[in-house]
DNA sequence: GATGAATGAGATTTCATTCAT
DNA sequence: CATGAATGAAATCTCATTCAT
């Protein structure tokens, strides 16, 4: 039930999928459907709650254990390491993961949600790894809050423009590989600096 | 009347905006929006036709202009007069550039129609200046195809996250110079190379 | 279940709650309602059938035993008994007689029933009372028919604004001591006849 | 529309009447009621509102006009005019008398809204009145609270009862000849007290 | 050419009732 | 015998679209 709803969601939108073809693909009633989740927007935050919920704080767990666990990381290696992790979840949610999107932009409510829940999860743990970072002076020598912004855009970018916009599977290691360059060097010529 | 029904469509999205809403906003009759535009599906693409075609021509037309008027131009340069140029025409058409995001999410043809439109006339221009600035020396040795990808992720998640994600009516110049900075080196240090 | 059921009825009104608002009041399960009563239809009838037994027998016993066990008794006294006696019994029986009075104005088979009933067990038992007390001089002269017409018209107004109306959950002696003196004198003034 | 939505409500009760049956009766579609009251709460208020602002309003107009203009009337004659006078209005609107005395019982925000409106325009009207003929020495020696009250016991049963519970037409004057009796001087034999 | 009343198809939601466990 | 999940019919309401004026 939640799993015909995330596809039609995903695919069409929420405001553009109706109960009955809910129904239909999940093989219930509509009936059965008003039952469980009361009302239309319940079922979306149904969907939408468990996968915010592991998103960042998968996210920010992992991340703070590898910083902790292994103090001879690059930060190339922690890139990587980083943006492959993610692309794997991402990939595996990528039905939820279009939903949050698609209705982030329609639902004002549901963005500020979001990003009161990004503030509140991302930079508490992601100030640790960046300073550490800029303490061994693998990095640019730019507020750290800068850094999160300007990485958080191309990331944003990046998971956005494939899973949703070319409404992708998966991330191949190529093109991870080629963000990793990119966030580390920029498209300039390093030589010519 | 198109600008009535832009600014509710930018705010509540299409599919939330009914055509009684619009005729009030407007301060027309129901039926005099019928008689215009047939469906309310034309009257989006009445909106976004225009535009779209503005977003991509005057953008290629610009590029070729520049880069064959001033051969002294560097990488940075620019960089720096694109990104403040679009900067300047989405900030104006900051209601319509979100109609556009919000839609291209909910409506296949609309993205793909995008998608197409984007293909025919980004490359042909911008892929002459990559090369450009390759031949100068002034850029990472990348194959132009992924140089535009790269380029386009960045600032499509700068734009987006600005314009639509986070409602901003403008850019300042110093966000410019930090996505200018950000495109030339990355967030890496470049000493450290 | 008949208590749980008979308080929402009362305050809600039958087509207002739900099978299930009455299995939570309740503490069962829907499906243990319908076993019981069949449809809820039925569980009405539950409720207003044995009220309707004992308003209309318990009041027409009362008054043949008063009236032949106490040969002495006046119109006023008897009044005041009767008054007194039925608004006992309603005070106690208050939720169910806001559950017959509701429905018996939305529910023409119910209203009709009864009518009848009444038809059927007033008449025979207080037409004797009346005319013992006419006998006696104490009553006006008028059909028995027409006095009870005039007093079950006004005792009706009485209880159901009371109790229904205005939601109260009993009379006061003064409010009846009110009601017996108007019943026998009404608002003119017996002095200047 | 608003007449077929009345006879409607009137013999079957709001809650047990569809907005189907209404349009059917109406001879219009379903949605063009709700253009024109936007929810089934606001027809039922669009129906009653102009009803009780007669109601009330025309009552103490004329009783006003009345006392005033013959000051020889005798509470009797007063009493015969005012009730022919409210049969008259209510048997013309008999309909829409239906509809508020049902839902007045079922809807608990009506009902207040009712009270209040009949509080703030009956007593100023009537106190008058009622003094005026106590000070000639017609009427019993109660409190016009009291009076009233009682009075409008009576004939809240008098006229419900005919045109809810019995689903009368019309009064008969003979029967406002027992009311105006009744009213004078109860059932007690007056000779007697 | 503009209007706005009317429409009817379809959306969400409610609920009495059934039935497998 | 009680349960509660599932149902489907029906209710309220919305809205793009049409059309007579």
């Amino acid at each position: 039930m939640l799993d015909a709803a995330t596809r039609l969601f995903a695919s069409q939108g929420y405001a553009n999928t109706s109960s009955a073809e809910i129904a239909l693909a999940a093989g219930v009633s509509e009936g059965t459907i008003f039952k469980h989740y009361g009302t239309k927007d319940r079922l979306l935050l149904a969907i939408l709650q468990p996968f915010l919920g592991e998103l960042f704080q998968q996210m920010t767990k992992e991340v703070v254990r590898e910083s902790f666990s292994n103090r001879t990381l690059t930060l190339e290696q922690f890139l990587r390491n980083f943006i492959a992790n993610r692309a794997r979840f991402l990939a595996e949610n990528r039905h939820v993961f279009r939903v949050l999107v698609k209705e982030m932009m329609y639902n004002d409510e549901l963005r500020d949600a979001v990003k009161a829940y990004a503030a509140r999860h991302i930079p508490p743990a992601l100030n640790l790894i960046v300073n550490q970072f800029k303490g061994k002076g693998e990095m640019a020598d730019l507020p750290a809050e800068t850094v999160l912004n300007l990485a958080a855009t191309y990331l944003g970018g990046f998971f956005v423009s494939r899973f949703v916009f070319m409404d992708r599977d998966d991330i191949s290691d190529e093109e991870i590989e080629e963000a990793v360059r990119f966030l580390m060097g920029g498209i300039g010529n390093r030589g010519a600096s």
